[in-house]
DNA sequence: CTGAAAGCGCTAACAG
DNA sequence: CTGTTAGCGCTTTCAG
């Protein structure tokens, strides 16, 4: 129907090394036509040993890269997966997220990151922002969301994987493990160890549900022994840190002399703890128990190995991109966790 | 488990078309020409209020979401950067992400990563897969790339970033610092305060060249001063590793009593080493000194902080991100580092 | 096995 | 201020 004018067809020259070599040029100078081109560079469809080898070399000796956004439109098919993470700092995204890019590499798949710093807000921005690169998956971290991200990710047609936490409803696939049960094991552990007096040292709840909830398991045990939490110390900073762990227990320490033992929200305010009582000869276990969460390898490398919780989140990243490439149905996947008893309790 | 929901599509008004919502429904919807609505929404060019509400309000309506890959496309102008890093876990690298990444999102940007893993011959896969996506900028780690990496970063036509060195000839924008400076400082160091036996701790050289450049400035001084490295152990672990220190320095110690410091890699392989002395009561600094690399935060909250060398990592992202977004000229920047003594030498 | 042609969804001149 | 019209570079029928 539409016909160019004869002369305004300028096929590009092969030997024009100013723009960007496209598969046009590639196919001229392999005296091809550019679907040929395609399906050799794609390994797709059937051609001759010739052609392909003449098609591989001009495209070698014109450096050609192809052009994944205009193959993406083309094909409407995507390579590109979107990650949302709450902070790249912290020591259990990094080790999701390397689970998570195995295999999607393995796949051919690129991750495109956004970092919403635990803030919801953030997150659907990013989530929207993310979305209109059009990938063929979502990975986000937990379960908690804007009601607005929520439908985003419901209504966009892309397969979504929630990461890390079980405890909720999740909106398509969900990987992780429970909070609340890993909070209830805590508290039972230190109990039946015979510890009564424990105290609690956190971070910013809000920002951290995950925490929140452990913290909320842990209370429900001490409850249902009649007991409570003797008092509680909270670091302002956003996510885990050492430094918040040290000051926290310095002050709760100070304010309650009596503790028997101190439950801490994550590893990294227990090493600070931890350091906290080397320095001051509290002796552990026996003046003071500590009890963290992550299993992280520095706490499990100190003089005393810390008592923790660990959860697989190589395995968590790994299996969460499996599903979501996988095309399978929605599910709940509790990968679960292990208690480690360290020498701190 | 979970049941995915019957359907995804809630086209509120689909009349004519199936799949996800295109600029040409809103237009439609709205009753105005395509351009328009893509004036409107990427608020370019005059449009008058009026159509500018109605349009709006009809992509609203209709939870349009643009297709970044087809706009892309058709501006040949992409909003993606495209970042390979040498690994997640690394804590450098998640401080230097997080300074560059803020950068990125105030300017709209999405990062699309790569992680290299430490291997060149990945890394260069790597700049190729993610030059496909034609992002308009390229971060890398350090200056030390395969040939055809390098070819492909100069003949791209796109800004490249090498961050963490300045130790060698890079591409185009270079911001970081020299290690071996760092290297020749910690040396000058420790000699000054009159350690003469040292020894040295380290992990797999040939994947991380930066540690092998201090190591390098580190041999210069000691040769300077008619002195020579008096023993080494090397860590198999690529990258850093609390575990891969505590090992290390527990051999060369069997090996070497009579040393009076240890040179660590970095602050990791340190802090193991720490740990180490603790557990076995060798005292700090007096039977041993610890030097390190990073001044990572743990290491300055044990209960002898450790001496180190930090750099501005945060500082680092954000000035590359910025030069790289910047279209300024192509430039190197030295960051320079600081040298914090602890109580460790 | 190969090429021609019709888009993918959007942007960017141009006219009006 | 607004619509029309070519493409962006590639994939994908569909003939040959």
């Amino acid at each position: 129907m539409t016909k160019l004018p004869p002369q305004f067809i300028t096929l590009p020259d092969a030997s024009d090394h100013q723009g960007v070599v496209t598969l046009a040029h590639v196919a001229r100078r392999a005296g091809v036509g550019e679907s040929t081109v395609s399906r050799v560079l794609r390994n797709h469809g059937s051609v001759s040993r010739q052609t392909r080898e003449k098609i591989l070399k001009a495209a070698a000796e014109l450096h050609y890269v192809p052009n994944r956004i205009a193959g993406t439109l083309a094909s409407s098919t995507s390579k590109l997966v979107g990650i949302v993470i709450p902070s790249v700092g912290n020591t259990v995204v990094p080790e999701v997220l390397a689970g998570a890019n195995a295999v999607l590499e393995d796949a051919g798949f690129q991750p495109v990151i956004g970092v919403s710093n635990y803030d919801p807000v953030r997150e659907e921005a990013l989530i929207e922002s993310i979305l209109s690169w059009r990938p063929s998956g979502l990975m986000v971290a937990g379960l908690e969301h804007t009601d607005r991200a929520r439908d985003m990710m419901k209504g966009c047609g892309v397969r979504v994987l929630e990461l890390l936490d079980v405890d909720g409803e999740g909106i398509d696939i969900v990987v992780g493990s429970s909070h609340r049960e890993a909070g209830r094991a805590s508290a039972e552990f230190l109990l039946a160890r015979g510890y009564r007096r424990i105290g609690y040292v956190g971070h910013d709840m809000r920002s951290d549900v995950r925490a929140g909830k452990r913290l909320e398991g842990f209370r429900q045990v001490m409850e249902e022994h009649n007991l409570a939490i003797a008092d509680h110390e909270f670091s302002p900073d956003r996510g885990s840190s050492v430094q918040g762990g040290r000051i926290g227990m310095a002050r709760l320490l100070e304010r309650r002399r009596n503790l028997d033992a101190v439950y801490f929200s994550n590893d990294d305010l227990a090493i600070g703890g931890y350091f906290h009582c080397l320095e001051n000869g509290i002796s552990i276990p026996d003046d003071l128990a500590l009890f963290g969460y992550n299993g992280l390898e520095i706490a499990r490398l100190t003089p005393q190995p810390l008592s923790t919780i660990r959860t697989p989140r190589v395995a968590m990243g790994r299996i969460g991109a499996q599903m979501l490439l996988s095309g399978g149905p929605a599910q709940v996947i509790d990968v679960g966790f292990e208690l480690i008893p360290g020498a701190t309790s």
